[in-house]
DNA sequence: AATATGTTATGCAAAAACGCATAGCCCGGA
DNA sequence: TCCGGGCTATGCGTTTTTGCATAACATATT
């Protein structure tokens, strides 16, 4: 016997007829007719009589119908005891990382979170700089670059951050898509005022000749620029690939890559609505990188 | 959320593995481990641990363990009382009706009714004389021919008996498909002795050429001689059709199609076992009747 | 009387679930 | 150290379930 079964005769016998039933239940009345059907054939009782003005009880539904509630009740303080559970897990946690990561990752993740635990709030500090988490600047970091390695730190690898070139759609339609570096230089570039960078220096490395169109200071700005078809810059993939408009030219650059890692401290991570922050994040991202579209796949460039 | 998903957390818990939580519910080991993920996508709470050793609980598992051990009662809870509700249902029914309609139907209804209802006896009595029900000889009659008129009695119609010529497969294949009743004469005839059937008339009138090779005084004799191949007879398809080794030659006879009525007095209807035994074989006549294959349905000769 | 609303059952195509087969993991014993 | 047994997860082809569209029917309303 099929336990869903039970939810169909319910709304049947409550709504009287598997029209008002379906839309109560969500599903189609086909289907809830069909339920009812394969229960009656289950339990060998006809339940219902069937007119064309609906679903009535007959005598022998009326008997089992508080059998049926009772075990309704049961599957409802199944998922009490869940939210109650859920509704312990409450406080505030501050969550520091930088741009690209809070707007692939976390942000998304905040609708979902809130729903399933309606008493914890999250703070979220984008920076680039390192705040400090044994001074309680933030509970939680999520981290690129080499393995953070102070002792009082727990860290955790999450992923490798890839760097490629975008471009818009239009711009690639114009200047075509390029078969491999060298014709990078096709592309007006858009880049990071910040010379130091990783990125810049590895411009100035490995395609010496580009030409720097602009160089902007925020990451959101260059995007806009490029979305605008300015040019071509290198883009965090986990911004490009979910940005509208943008196409990947080549595959993720190697030498950018950067791996990511969730840092906290031994004493948040004690606490239960940080860990309960940590697991959902981690596990969040764990699935975000599981259903990215195979083309966007993690592939190291040639 | 999906009902069913609390049986398979319960035979995981319980089992320690999905595989021998699989044989537990007889389904694939592939699918417990799909559902038990699904349930905890679903509710949001990781419930076991994966170990390549096995399935174990986490600690929220183990708390909402009681909950789902609760539905599984109330659900159990729900079968008894459909059980406990048949076993009300008892006593004895007396069934008389002809060979066919008994071998076809009631026969094979029994073993379904008796899981249903254990404590209902039936009795079948198979006969060409119609017994008395008015004075008790049978509770319950299944009976052929015009529909009985007598206003103690009361009458149901079921489906229209159906005859057709019938031959073994190898005969068949011997003396060639007839296309039409005028190629039954290649075919030697089997039929009853009784010289005043309806079936033996129509011989004599539509296919008077037809070499007799047997006449036999019973049902199944007959049908063991056709299925040994000594010649084709007319049968009833609820037979023929059952028969192993049996072909039906061509569409059913229009003249021998007689009416089928489920008989029975008022005040046997009155008693809850014979009226729970009368609904039960109908429903299973309408549902034989429903899953005969498509070349045999109920179609009248040309 | 015609019409609109609400209802059921069912054919058909799309979607979801399932089982099979398999690769990989871990642990205990030869 | 290697093998065997028990376990998990997952790709793939098949079966089952679902939703959509529809026809048929009853009931109330215009």
């Amino acid at each position: 016997m099929d336990w869903n079964d039970l939810r169909y005769f319910l709304a049947v016998a409550r709504t009287g007829s598997t029209l008002a039933a379906s839309k109560q239940l969500k599903v189609s009345q086909s289907t809830v007719s069909r339920r009812v059907t394969t229960l009656e054939e289950m339990i060998g009782v006809k339940l219902f009589v069937r007119k064309s003005s609906g679903y009535s009880l007959t005598p022998r539904g009326e008997s089992v119908l508080p059998s049926a509630e009772t075990v309704e009740a049961a599957v409802l303080s199944f998922s009490d005891s869940i939210a109650a559970e859920a509704r312990r897990i409450a406080g505030t946690v501050k969550i520091t990382t930088v741009e690209s990561a809070a707007n692939a990752w976390v942000v998304p993740a905040l609708g979902l979170l809130r729903a399933r635990y309606p008493d914890l709030r999250v703070e979220i500090m984008t920076s680039d700089q390192y705040l400090d988490l044994a001074r309680g600047e933030a509970d939680v970091a999520i981290r690129f670059g080499p393995k953070p390695t102070q002792e009082t730190l727990i860290v955790r690898h999450l992923i490798d951050m890839q760097e490629s070139f975008y471009a818009s759609e239009e711009l690639v339609s114009q200047l075509g898509m390029p078969e491999d570096l060298s014709e990078m230089i096709r592309y007006p570039i858009v880049t990071s005022v910040n010379r130091e960078s990783s990125i810049n220096k590895w411009l100035s490395e490995n395609l010496p000749d580009a030409e720097v169109a602009h160089r902007l200071n925020s990451l959101s700005s260059i995007i806009t620029s490029v979305r605008s078809g300015i040019g071509a810059a290198i883009l965090p993939c986990l911004m490009g690939d979910d940005t509208r408009g943008l196409v990947r030219l080549l595959g993720p650059i190697s030498e950018l890559t950067t791996p990511g890692w969730m840092v906290t401290t031994d004493e948040a991570r004690r606490q239960p609505h940080i860990r309960t922050v940590i697991d959902f994040v981690v596990e969040q991202i764990q699935l975000s990188i599981a259903r990215r579209p195979p083309h966007l796949s993690v592939v190291h460039a040639a």
